[in-house]
DNA sequence: CTGAAAGCGCTAACAA
DNA sequence: TTGTTAGCGCTTTCAG
């Protein structure tokens, strides 16, 4: 590029990089050259000698939708930079999350968001002493990295609380199955879970707990309800810790002959677009997915621009209330 | 590495590209050294010479479980390679697409795979030149680039004749909206809505034609289905060119007061989960996305590998029929 | 079979 | 303000 422009290799790092020291004739000369020639920098050789200028998003899976919303919002915070978000599966157990952390660091990714990963603490730690790292959706406390979290705890409460001031004493709760090595209480559905149990307890329920261990996706969701429904009695209640969990428990309610909100009441956590769709109506948690993307991009960018110190940021949720609860039948 | 092991850098590099020539005992000492030291390369530095082992997956947005399916084909496809797949966020208009593409050139991917790109063909060809791409879900021949796609035409078909089948008549159409600059003819919504047409005409029902363009989204589907339901008269079937605008119409169908399917008859496109959900049962076209996903990975790999030649790979789709399709009420 | 050496396209010192 | 130069960590000749 440099030798058929006339122009130094040196003069167009510097412009690229809007460095210090170029006189407005040879920028605007280097800029036009680059213009002319359609020079792109090759970010694998910029990598080389310091940044790649891209953001390596480790996501668990991208089947559910709330993932998108924190996607959107971290790309909103990055547009206007040179960085871009590149994700990677991290799939369904601590060994390919692994993996996929390991190739975004082999790739030299400038900074490391992991959503909800299974890892360990202390792996967690190693990545961060390896990459400027922010961690989503967890809620232990680290000195070597930032934590971007939902108060799930607020959330969960805001549900079952919903649930007991509309008279409900049977109600129910749908987790989710883990294979990680994550202290228990970092993770949210075992916190969502532990809120429920707490709460239950505190409003004199503790017998009426019930919790069915499943999976946070429509099939897990429909199989917890059924085991939940089987009961006797059966739960008048059934608190999904995700939406997709709760439009499979939806499914197993009506499959059993039974009338939402009528029969049972069904909530769930997340706010998905399909939530609101009339015919569903799910009151569930919105924990504003792309708030939280963003606040993970900004707080890795500062991480990159040599931050050490660690920031937690948490969102607060809120309820939104819609058909698929009410009263139960007296 | 190489010098706190006593063995030259060539011998390394030669050792993990598996490459010809070294002794078994040369290889041993350099596998017991990477072990120790736990060396990875940097796979920008090799980026610089050869590969990156990184494929690009551009994928519109991650709203849509059918791409999911289609990154668990293409992973599995990956595993047992070194290489891995980065997804990049494609958006909703040419501009923003393009960027996401660029991106991917300048940090050396190996490989490109876009999943229905809104590009036009000059453009997509512009990108072959530049990197093995593989195009996913667009219908038009080229000779610089792989194409895997779904058989709309037969997919479009099996809905439409099997809503006829059943007697309806006023089957109407919700396709989507784009900002492409492809051919019309090469987008896969609309050779959906063109395929509606054909079959309509072919069986006299030309004047019956009714189509609602919408978007591909829960929204969508639902105001979508609100114009057509507001039409006097009214359809009696509702083919929704995506299983996510199927799902807002069937809450606009609700939402009227109607019954599914004895009032109006919905099916969708892409055999989602949701789908399959007992209190859902939508009709919808399977269209094996794990299986296209795979494929692109291994044309893929191919091109990456030398092959220049292009290359076809159709899937053929299939009707799941289920309860939100009957025939019309007398 | 082995390793020294050149060079991929950049950035950062440094000299001019 | 400019351009020259030395690497970054690999792969790839090419001598030994």
């Amino acid at each position: 590029m440099a030798s058929h422009a006339q122009v130094s290799v040196t003069a167009v790092s510097k412009v690229i990089r809007n460095a210090y020291g170029v006189s407005p004739a040879m920028r605007d000369r280097v800029k036009t050259a680059i213009e002319e020639l359609g020079y792109r920098p090759q970010a694998v050789a910029r990598g080389m000698r310091g940044r790649t200028f891209t953001i390596g998003l480790m996501l668990p899976h991208i089947r559910n939708p709330f993932f998108a919303d924190i996607l959107d919002g971290l790309t909103e915070q990055l547009a206007g930079t040179d960085y871009r978000a590149f994700m990677i599966q991290g799939g369904a157990t601590r060994k390919v999350e692994r993996l996929a952390v390991d190739a975004l660091i082999d790739r030299q990714v400038d900074g490391i968001i992991m959503v909800a990963p299974l890892a360990s603490k202390a792996r967690l730690e190693e990545v961060a002493q390896e990459k400027p790292t922010v961690v989503l959706a967890r809620h232990e406390r680290s000195s070597f990295y930032d934590s971007v979290y939902d108060d799930d705890e607020a959330g969960a409460e805001l549900v079952v609380k919903h649930l007991i001031e509309l008279g409900h004493r049977r109600i129910a709760h749908i987790t989710h199955q883990d294979d990680s090595q994550a202290q228990p209480a970092d993770l949210l559905h075992n916190i969502r879970a532990a809120t429920y149990e707490r709460v239950m307890r505190e409003h004199g329920l503790a017998d009426e707990i019930a919790v069915a261990t499943s999976f946070y996706h429509e099939k897990g969701g429909y199989e917890g309800a059924r085991e939940l429904l089987d009961r006797d009695p059966r739960p008048t209640a059934i608190f999904a810790g995700a939406d997709q969990a709760a439009f499979g428990a939806l499914a197993a309610v009506y499959e059993a002959g039974l009338r939402v909100p009528a029969d049972v009441s069904v909530a769930g956590y997340d706010n998905t677009h399909l939530a609101a769709l009339p015919n569903i109506t799910l009151t569930s948690v919105d924990q504003e997915g792309s708030v939280m993307g963003g606040a993970a991009g900004k707080l890795l960018l500062e991480r990159i621009e040599g931050r050490t110190s660690a920031v937690r940021f948490s969102v607060t949720p809120s309820l939104v209330v819609r058909g698929s609860t009410a009263p139960p039948a007296s």
